[in-house]
DNA sequence: CGTTTCCTTGACCTGAATCAAAAGGAGTGG
DNA sequence: CCACTCCTTTTGATTCAGGTCAAGGAAACG
């Protein structure tokens, strides 16, 4: 039985929540954690000025609401990209059942800590990158995650805009959109709306930034 | 009481590190997470390309070592950038002591959601704010957090290079150079080398983008 | 259908990177 | 204490990646 599975016995709530609606918002009390079942989110920070930074997209396995555990104030909000379904973990039942299953809690932190390693590597994409590299592992990094759930690596939907897109890669929904066309213009890629077809994934990961490691490696 | 002294035994171990010595290295077990008692630490991402990413700069009574905690393996290097003392939290310790004292559990919860937030700010910081917004935000930041030690806000001594800082705002050194001198032409701060002097907080807080409510309340 | 939202593409501009040079400090050894 | 090197920082000149502005076009939607 693997971890999600454990969590799911925790879970007896579910909830369906249609395209564009909010699964939190912030500022409202942190009670729950929830994992999607289905379909996809966003987070999103929001400042004063309405400015948006979205923090990431979420699969189905993922978990979102983990970040608002220190003030029991959400900090972000969440916001379906489909029609999607979440399990609902109240955080007053796991306090409870971690307290006969201490698994629950090293399972928790394990979460935590995953979110944490994945906002650095955004960071790391954020400052050190190239428009084309942070393009090109934003749709790797898809590729796998998908992969991993059991559908094509190389074929898949974006249920995401471009600017959704461009303001998670912190550049303007413009360069999105022409990365895409140059991509597919060399090749890598055959793009049709939101739909996705990687034709070349080495040059692509490549592009990523791993090309540097190549690099370096054939100097010696 | 039993519980303080507990607490204290957690804690007993204890580790000076001089000026540019490593806490813990990428790649290594995680066996213990530590708390900065003195002086100052940056933990940095380094891919196969020797590439590097500075996540964060640790002022005393700050956490490192909370990634890792899914892999059991250091996601990142903790390097001192001036003699500094940390204290060890073994663990295998805290998860012996954390089962007589939920309490335990819930605050190494919140240190790992704080950890989350920073990150996810960060994040924002890199994707949405122009060069001279960072630097202001990155300022302000440290700031607010040397003030909240009992130290002054306005005059504090950078522990770290242009270049560190360049890194960390994902900008260059001359970027940050550049920008320095051009807030002490303008009369915000006053820096020699390392020291500076916030001269006009107010004014650094409207560039780092708060500007832009204000601007929108002003519209109302 | 018409309307709206999203996407693409072009022309142009600008903020920050890059390249280059010099100057200031800090540490070292004579 | 000075002369030396090394490292960090500053500043200038130039370039360029990506942003901004603008206009059409293609899907999606009621």
């Amino acid at each position: 039985m693997n971890e999600l599975e454990q969590l799911d016995a925790l879970v007896q709530e579910r909830i369906r929540l249609p395209k564009n609606s909010t699964l939190f918002r912030l500022g409202e009390p942190t009670e729950a954690i929830y994992a999607l079942r289905s379909g996809s989110l966003k987070t999103q920070l929001e400042d004063a000025s309405g400015q948006v930074q979205i923090t990431s997209f979420l699969l189905p396995g993922e978990i979102a609401g983990i970040d608002g555990l220190q003030t029991d104030i959400h900090r972000s909000h969440a916001i379906a990209l489909e029609d999607s379904e979440v399990c609902v973990m109240r955080m007053d039942d796991f306090d409870r059942l971690a307290a006969e299953m201490p698994i629950l809690q090293s399972q928790l932190r394990r979460l935590m800590s995953q979110e944490i390693a994945r906002s650095h590597n955004l960071m790391k994409t954020l400052g050190a990158l190239r428009s084309e590299q942070r393009l090109a592992a934003f749709l790797l990094n898809l590729s796998e995650r998908l992969s991993a759930l059991g559908y094509s690596p190389y074929e898949f939907i974006l249920r995401m805009s471009r600017e959704e897109i461009g303001n998670f890669l912190g550049l303007t929904l413009e360069t999105v959109s022409r990365l895409f066309s140059r991509f597919a213009r060399e090749g890598l890629l055959k793009i049709q709306q939101r739909e996705v077809m990687l034709l070349d994934i080495e040059t692509l990961r490549i592009l990523s930034g791993v090309e540097c490691a190549a690099q370096q490696a054939a100097k010696h």
